[in-house]
DNA sequence: TCAATCCTGAAGCTATCGTTACAAGCTAGA
DNA sequence: TCTAGCTTGTAACGATAGCTTCAGGATTGA
């Protein structure tokens, strides 16, 4: 019989030739299993009434070479089992012949949304989403170097679906004159990941001492600006690549759109009726051309 | 602030006050978390590539006594965590009081990837990149009212890669003049989805004349400009909002971008070296300030 | 009852762990 | 350029973990 890598079958199959401290251990293990078995070997000891000579003695006849070997497996499976679905998805479509660099960027990808979404706290978007959907606010958006077309993406659409949006130039010897107008009543979205701008920090900084009240897209590791934030998203930006990822920026921002413009429906309504009536109108002229 | 008994949280929490070498450190314990905080100091501290010393500060920042408090926590969050019934850990994370809106808006964006990278065919995608990564090539930009967003995420990074590389204005009265310059040599990377832009297909005709190879991005059923493109790339945007997302435009973008990144790796390294250090005068500029 | 065998924990040893103290290196601001 | 403060790793230390040895105790069969 080959010898299962899995620790539980291992003592199942060796059940029958256990003693009786031995099988004391076993049962702590299987009680919690596979964490019971990620303490000291002196803990694990004591939960089962036993000395560590029994645990070691355990750990040899399932085949390690000690115990560490044993806690090793435990934890390898551990982390098996608490990975999401998506990481290890079996749906990866087999007889596809791309390079290993696409798929795992891929895979990257996919854990970086998860990820961002586990850790994106409800109640916080929603407050967000009723920031951005006030029509009594004024929305500022602004980004870095690389942030600044996801900036340009949430602008983009947000404009389309209500008044008072401003993207703010990339250039930060224009900002004071906007910085003029900001109040209370603003919202400031700021796009900042790694490497962070100082030039985002001081036009937070002005912005929060004119009690503007302020949304932070960033990265994992967290923008200074959070701590002059009122709402943080955090984004898990890192790709097997020399660049990261903003796409999970980008699905936060896309989330905010719908809920945004659902908030609004009647509003926003009449407001990209209009705004295809100008199209159209715009399209006649060019016929001319 | 109440303090999280998640680890998880506190890291979140505490991620703006992190130095870079703790930075490290959460970033290891939470690619593959909780399980990671499980072995011995010495080795998590290995993973991370930093000091022993430097994870207790971390742990201590986080409110624990030490190392072994922390991983206590940690330990408590696996077994937790692996507890749970198999719950409805498949696909959604559980216990999330997500609006049902945003969980469709989720799901439908995964799916979405999922089925543009199933239709995407591989060798499709390395002629593109091919082309891409081709420094005796020109490459322009353009998108229509949504996709500029798009068009220019992919030109923010493309630009910081490669020289020659132009981004169309969205105001199609200004093109002519780049039409000018345009040849065999000339790669046109067109964005469109519905509604299909008629501009964008009089630019990809006249660049087609003068011999342009055409990349075009585009929905699932396709923009007209598919006929005149040597290169498509069909994304699914279909969501549950009156908008499209462009998420999946964007991933293969970045795909896209890593890999030209690969290709012209020597190139774009000290490219990229040489920009840094401009950006590193641009601050000394801005000391005066 | 006795002896042989097996099971078990106490005691001690060594390697490693977790921690502290300190100094070098770096960064930011004057 | 220089200085103050922060960040980080090195080195040294107790503490603990994991392991070995060995002897007491249980169990079994004659």
């Amino acid at each position: 019989m080959k010898r299962s890598t899995i620790v539980k079958d291992r003592l199942a199959d060796m059940a029958a030739d256990l003693t009786p401290a031995e099988r004391q251990v076993s049962d702590v293990l299987l009680r919690d299993y596979p964490v019971a078995g990620l303490t000291s070997i002196t803990r694990l000891a004591e939960a089962a009434g036993v000395s560590t000579p029994t645990v070691i003695r355990l750990a040899r006849k399932l085949g390690y070479g000690g115990f560490p070997d044993l806690q090793a497996a435990l934890r390898d499976e551990a982390s098996a089992q608490i990975r999401t679905p998506i990481l290890k998805r079996d749906g990866w479509p087999e007889n596809r012949s791309d390079s290993p660099a696409f798929q795992d960027f891929a895979q990257a990808v996919f854990a970086n949304l998860e990820g961002t979404i586990d850790r994106l706290d409800p109640a916080s978007f929603d407050r967000i989403a009723a920031c951005l959907a006030d029509p009594a606010r004024h929305v500022v958006l602004s980004g870095g170097r690389i942030t600044r077309s996801n900036a340009d993406y949430l602008f983009n659409h947000l404009q389309i679906i209500r008044p008072g949006v401003t993207l703010l130039s990339p250039s930060a010897n224009v900002w004071p004159q906007y910085l003029l107008d900001m109040g209370p009543e603003t919202v400031l979205v700021i796009f900042d990941i790694r490497r962070y701008e100082r030039d985002l920090f001081r036009l937070a900084e002005i912005a929060k001492a004119q009690k503007a009240e302020i949304v932070l897209f960033t990265d994992q590791w967290g923008s200074p600006v959070t701590k002059l934030s009122d709402h943080v998203v955090n984004a898990l930006i890192e790709v097997p690549s020399s660049w990261d990822s903003t796409l999970a920026i980008n699905l936060i921002a896309e989330a905010l759109i719908a809920e945004v413009q659902t908030r609004r429906w009647e509003d926003a309504k009449t407001r990209i009726e209009r705004l295809e009536d100008m199209f159209k109108t715009t399209k006649l002229f060019r016929k001319q051309n």
